[in-house]
DNA sequence: ATAATAAAGTCAAAGAAGGTCAAAGGTGGG
DNA sequence: CCCACCTTTGACCTTCTTTGACTTTATTAT
């Protein structure tokens, strides 16, 4: 791992590995104080590596006691995960959150690395070579598609 | 070995052959500074020799922690058929024939059922929702690239 | 209630890599 | 000697990360 927000990501996720119950309270401070960083690197972290899309959910609270929790989204039940995913994909997408649910449905073990690069590459702008809106609308249609062969294969 | 593209390009196989797994990761400026010449040099030598076709996979991450992978890939006799495969895509290509040397794929078992079902959906005109022939080459450019992941992984 | 304190959130600027492209500089075969 | 084809170089671009000043919200003490 290269740079500060990889390392507070994998650390992240090993905590959540570690949690019996998929979620995990952290304080913004203290953990900003470990990895000596400042506080707001943490709120990059988990814009860019814990979203919706990539399949956690972000619960916070500020003032005295404040937390940061990161739940990570129940995909036991796989066809609720994908449902999910379906809608925030919604009938147009853009690229940068196409990849975090395609990144999201490989972390989640439900397409292997393989499959993952096939529909990055689909869904990938270059390959489209259109402009947007169409573009998302495409793009969309692709990963609509791709999610609802996963659901029922 | 007269030239610093042909040095460094020694350089770089070197260091694939020292590493244990045919992965190498380098910081472009790092090696730059090394070899005393623009950084750009890096990307030539990658772009002339480093290439798919020879047989090596590129990636890489700019910013902070920033970096250059080149993974060598092992190359097998599939690729011979593949190669094949690519030119019959060429720069467009109709559904009919995607879908044909997508089912070659699949019956010489270089895809799964699912791959073939994933790239089928999405290499559909109902998914490219277009006009030929734009249809056509946003289809050539989705499978040309599935070949090479197919090739290359 | 209010004020003080304790968190977390936002946002934009600065910094750190790597990427692109075209012009200029070599080189070797015909 | 020329032309075609590499190489080399550098200016400029894009992307990702780091940092910090400022804001908002919640709790606690007066």
């Amino acid at each position: 791992m290269h740079n500060m927000s990889d390392i507070i990501e994998q650390y992240l996720k090993q905590l959540l590995e570690e949690a019996t119950d998929d979620v995990v309270e952290i304080k913004r401070a203290h953990i900003a104080e470990k990895f000596d960083c400042v506080p707001s690197q943490l709120n990059y972290v988990i814009k860019t590596r814990f979203t919706n899309e990539h399949g956690y959910q972000i619960e916070s609270k500020r003032g005295g006691g404040g937390y940061i929790r990161i739940t990570k989204i129940e995909s036991n039940d796989k066809s609720a995960f994908l449902n999910h995913l379906k809608k925030l994909t919604g009938k147009q997408v853009s690229q940068q959150n196409a990849e975090r649910i395609i990144a999201g449905l490989y972390d989640n073990e439900l397409i292997t690395l393989r499959e993952k690069k096939l529909i990055m590459s689909a869904i990938h702008r270059d390959t489209l070579m259109m402009e947007v809106p169409y573009r998302d609308y495409i793009r969309a249609n692709i990963l609509q598609n791709v999610l609802a062969i996963i659901q029922y294969n």
